[in-house]
Formats: C-alpha cells, sequence, structure tokens
DNA sequence: TTTAGCACTCTAAACTTACGAGTGCTAAAC
DNA sequence: GTTTAGCACTCGTAAGTTTAGAGTGCTAAA
C-alpha cells in the first residue's frame, strides 16, 4: 500500500469529514469548494480517482460522489483525525453528572448513569460493562445466619460489588464452627483476585476442608459462579438513537442490532476483548456481522490500576471519531477517579 | 349504544380475527366466503356499514375494507374472544423453562428468563416486573461491620429479595452497641410490610434511638429508598419484535417506544396499575401517548397471596388476544409456584 | 501538472397510467 | 321485509415514464 502524500490526505480528510456530517456521497466540487479553495474540482477529481484506485474511497455508483471505504475510515482515524475539544455546555453537564454520582455509592447507579451521559452526548447508542466480578479482588467473604438450615453468603470485592447467595447450611454445624469455617475462608481467600482463584487452590481447599464439604461446596460454588463468564452485566444507553441514522432506516439491519442488544453474553464479550487504553474497531473489524456496518470506540475503566470494566459507544461507521473519543476518554477517566475513592 | 345481534356479532368476531392474522382490510368477500358461507357478501356489506355506524370498524378510506376500531376490539376482548389453546410444542417449552427455573433460587434470573419466554412464545415485547420491595415484608435486618468505619446493611424480604448498602459507622459505637441496635430494629420491624412501614412509625423509631442517631439515619435511609418509587425494576424481552409488526414500519413510532423502553419509571408505572388478574389495556386506554396504538396485557404474581409483581406483553392493537392472555395465565401461574416453594 | 469544457451516466423525484379490490346503491328475487 | 345480484364509482398501490441535476471521466488547452 502506497503511502499517501500530503495533498491526497488533505483529500482524504476532507471527504470524511463531510461524509460525516452529511451522509450524502462527496463529489469533488464539494471538497473543492468548502475545504481546499487553491485546487480546482478537476485535480481533486483525479485525485479521487487515485484514492479510490487505492482502496480508501468508494463510489455508490458510476455518476456519485465518493464515500469513506472501511480502509478510508481506518487511516483517517490513525493518522488523520485529530482532537475534538468539547463543547462548554457539554463539560458542564458532564461534570454535573459525575459530582452528583459521587453521593451515591451504588455501583449499579453509576453504570447506570455513566450510559445514558455516553449516549446522550453522543448520541449514539452506549454500552458500559459492570466491574466484572472475574477481574476483581475478593476483600470479604461472610456468612449471615437465617434460620436452623439457611444462611446468606454475602461476597465483597475491592470493587464494591457485593454479591449475595443464599445457601442451606448441613444441620451439624454449630455456629462456632461456621465462624471458624469463615474465617479460614477469609483468611486464605482474601485479597486474592477472583479470575486467579484457580482450579488448583479451590481444589486445594476442597481438600483441607473436606470434612465440612457440603457447606464448603456451596460457598465455593458462589466462587466459581463469579469467575464464570455467566455474570454479563451490560447496560445500555440510547438505543433509540440508532434509529436517527440514515444508515438504518432499512428495518432489517435494526432488527438485528435490537436483538443483538438483548444478549449480554456477545455484548460483554464484544467488550471485553479490549482491554486497554480506547480502541476504535470499524465495519467488519468488529467479529459480529450484526455490527459489519457499525463501529464501536471502547475504553477501559481501571480500579486500583488494573482494568476492571469497559464502557463503548456503538455507532454507523460514519460516526464522530474525534467526538466520541474525547468523550470516551473523559467519562473514564472520571469514572477512575469516581471508583478510586469507593 | 344498541347491543349487537348475534349476525352483527358474528361478523364482528370475523373481521377482529380476520385482520389479527392478515393485518390487512377485511372487505365483505372474504368475510362471507371465509367466515360465514350463508351469507352473501352484500348483506355483510350492509351489516358492516351498520358495524361502522355503530363505531365497532372504521374504513381506512373509502373503497378499502373495514378494520376493527378500539371499540372493536373491546368488545370482542369482553365478549367475542374464546379461549386459545397452547399448541403442545409450546406447552412443553414453558414447562421445560420453569423446569429449569426451579433449580436456580436467584430472583433476577427468574424474571429474566421469564421475559425471555414470554416474547420467544407470543412474538411481541414482554415486560416483568421484579417483586417490589415496597410490596414485601421485611424479615430480617443484618450488619455486617466491614472495618472500624463501615458496615454493610443487608435487608432480606419474604419475596427472597436481598437489598445491599454500606453505611459509615460513627466511631463511638462498639460491636455490642451495635448488635443491640440491629436486634431491636429486627425486633420492631421484622413480618411489617415495607411499603406500610410508616412515615409515623419511623418516625417513632428515630426518637426512640435518637441517641444513636446517625447510624440509625443510615439504616432507616435504606428503608426509605426501599419503599420509594425509585425502584423500578423492570425487564423487557424481544424488544425487537415490534419490528415484526407492520404498523411499526414507521420509523417515528418505533424510535418513540424504544425510548420509552428505556424510561424504567414509566414502564413500571404501567404494570403497577393493574394489580388484580389480568388487564387488557387498548390503544389510547393506555395513559402513555407512546402507546396509544399498542395494546398492554398484563397480570399481577403473588407470593403468599400477596401480588408483588407483574407481568405484560405489549403489541400493537392488533394483537392475538387470545392467545396473550392464556400465555400470561399460565405464565404467571408458573411464577406462583416458583415463589411459593422460595 | 493543472484546469476548463463537455459528453455521458445514473439516481431520485415527479408525474402518469393501469389495475383491482372494495364500496354503496338500486332494483329484482325470495 | 330481507336478501342478493349487478353495476358504476372511488381510491390506493404498483408499475412505468420523464425529467432534472449532480457528478464523473476524458480530452485538449493553459
Amino acid at each position: 500500500m502506497t503511502a499517501l502524500n500530503e495533498r491526497k490526505q488533505k483529500i482524504l480528510h476532507a471527504v470524511v469529514t463531510d461524509y460525516i456530517v452529511t451522509a450524502e456521497p462527496v463529489g469533488s466540487r464539494t471538497v473543492s469548494r468548502r475545504y481546499h479553495t487553491d485546487l480546482s474540482a478537476a485535480t481533486i477529481r483525479n485525485e479521487m480517482a487515485d484514492l479510490e484506485e487505492l482502496g480508501y474511497l468508494t463510489q455508490p455508483h458510476t455518476s456519485a460522489g465518493r464515500i469513506p471505504s472501511q480502509q478510508g475510515y481506518r487511516f483517517y482515524v490513525d493518522s488523520l483525525m485529530g482532537v475534538a475539544p468539547l463543547a462548554p455546555e457539554e463539560e458542564k453537564y458532564l461534570s454535573g453528572v459525575y459530582l452528583q454520582l459521587r453521593k451515591m455509592k451504588e455501583i449499579d447507579q453509576i453504570i447506570q448513569h455513566t450510559a445514558k451521559a455516553l449516549s446522550l452526548i453522543t448520541n449514539y447508542t452506549s454500552l458500559v460493562l459492570g466491574p466484572q466480578l472475574r477481574r476483581s479482588t475478593l476483600k470479604q467473604l461472610h456468612l449471615v445466619p437465617l434460620s436452623e438450615e439457611r444462611a446468606l453468603v454475602v461476597l465483597i470485592t475491592d470493587t464494591g460489588f457485593i454479591k449475595n447467595k443464599i445457601i442451606e447450611l448441613p444441620q451439624a454445624l454449630n455456629e462456632d464452627e461456621l465462624s471458624r469455617i469463615v474465617g479460614y475462608l477469609n483468611e486464605q481467600l482474601a485479597g486474592k483476585s477472583i479470575e486467579l482463584l484457580s482450579a488448583a487452590q479451590l481444589k486445594q481447599l476442597r481438600s483441607e476442608l473436606f470434612h465440612k464439604m457440603d457447606l464448603l461446596e456451596q460457598m465455593l460454588l458462589l466462587l466459581d459462579e463469579s469467575s464464570s463468564e455467566s455474570e454479563s452485566r451490560v447496560f445500555l444507553g440510547g438505543t433509540s438513537n440508532i434509529l436517527n441514522q440514515p444508515e438504518f432506516k432499512d428495518l432489517e439491519k435494526v432488527k438485528h442490532l435490537l436483538a443483538l442488544f438483548e444478549e449480554g453474553e456477545r455484548l460483554s464479550f464484544m467488550l471485553e476483548t479490549t482491554m486497554d487504553g480506547v480502541s476504535i474497531r470499524i465495519g467488519t473489524e468488529n467479529r459480529l456481522s450484526e455490527m459489519n456496518e457499525c463501529s464501536l470506540v471502547t475504553a477501559t475503566y481501571m480500579l486500583h490500576d488494573r482494568p476492571v470494566g469497559a464502557i463503548g459507544v456503538l455507532g454507523p461507521t460514519r460516526m464522530e471519531y474525534a467526538k466520541v473519543v474525547t468523550v470516551i476518554e473523559k467519562i473514564s477517566n472520571k469514572l477512575n477517579h469516581l471508583l478510586d475513592v469507593l
């Protein structure tokens, strides 16, 4: 792939940015007039023909303007686009949201409001992956007796996540024994990453406490569940925003996307795969076929310097990448700060 | 409003059922041929003109067939429609789902799977309102010390619902005092309906324990939150199903509905308002303007003979009412049985 | 190397036409 | 008096037709 000279880059930049706002194929005349006054339309025309040959632009049909190809967007995102600052009122809005959130410590609320803010400010659909149990560290394990036969296991992580489960007690146990077991488990497990609680380690524990099998099994089951994938806590915001995009006037595409939105598993997979910095996946770079005409911008957020979750914005490939990246960075930062205090 | 003679009722029935499956205006010829061979099209025509005059049918335009008006659907639902039995494979599917669910005691999973089953079997969008804290009875209140300054309050209801909240401890308290307070609160509150924990009662508690203000305030706050509306736990299933309905080929309508789907508050309001038996609300009978072209069939489900939540199916006014009612009844029953064991 | 000019292409929108399903009315039949 | 056949009329949809205009590629001159 030949490197693009500066002029071609400028023209590509013009086509991409214009198409992003207008959603209409961009003609040589438009580029010449609106972006690059010192060249004639004819010259632009030649360059655009070259850019098409090189794979950066395509023509919907013979006598229409050009639109960026996936490769075109990729080049734009990698080398061309600058930083789009937020409007003052957008900044203000975000600050307001996170000032509010500082008061409520419920992680679910934080996540949900983040999804809402993200979609509101970008006008796209937002996805937020809640702190993954798997990526958290066990802080404390508690056993709250409920009755003779039942107890509540409370699992608390450093991410502030709390998971409950009711278990059946073997009747043979008295209170002392119980608290001894719990104490022992805490000793052994506290501070360990839930993901890294390897099968081996759990197995060892199992054998160490083999005489209290029943009880232990149940508590360990909770851990197993926690470290498994099944926890797909993805929150969406602004799902109706996709309908604002002209590329989704086709109901079939919308239907597929909406159906995808209900599949938490697959969504969280999309968000989990990129686990550092801001990532942009364009069109078919997303593995899911439903998203072949979409782009997904994601970033992770941290707790204690470890990535524990992710936020993302889903829009058409014709997306305002620069702005979205700014917003994503800003929000993931705010989220980091917010969680640090937690 | 004149009562309809039997023939008119038969014709109205024919028009409604035909329109429900075809989504096309129904002509006199169709009724005569497909439903009522012993009368000519001309006769049907006259009757249909009458039915229109009476407000049960409308014409989209002068020379088209008739479609049921809202009043027409209402009459159909109240007096005409019979009981639609489920297909054996549908029965089997439902039994399978609830056999599975019997194993997992997590209320959230039960709710979510119910939503999924409901939408899958009806091909409409389903709404499920989780057990309302407000409608539950307090079973136990626990305080789990986390550190010097923090503790976890665990609130357990008879509906199996568990709510956690982290509170800050006033340092002046030692463990004994804590457990005494918690013991006292349990004594006072256990078995009480959370909704009926009146402001007065809470106030009394506040004064009784006024010297431990700080701590108490925080625990009572949890109760306040629980009894307030803010808990809008509505789960949706099959949101993409609305796009299968020809009446929603218009993107604007879909957009409004999708946006509504994100407003948990308003949705749960819709479900809460009908709190006994199966209720059918057609078109503008729903208060929300977004739902003026939809029908909502809802039913409550019970725990210990008290309604604690609701399930619902949302579709176009041209809905398979008979089948939906059967499904809703069946599922709410299964849910009742499932929760009884809990 | 750039640009003006021009013939050519192709879509989208506007307009026309044709078809057919369905109606309401009238007058005859039961 | 009720039912039905017949018929002229309405109106929306779908299928063609036309037109306008935006944009292109190519050629030849600057």
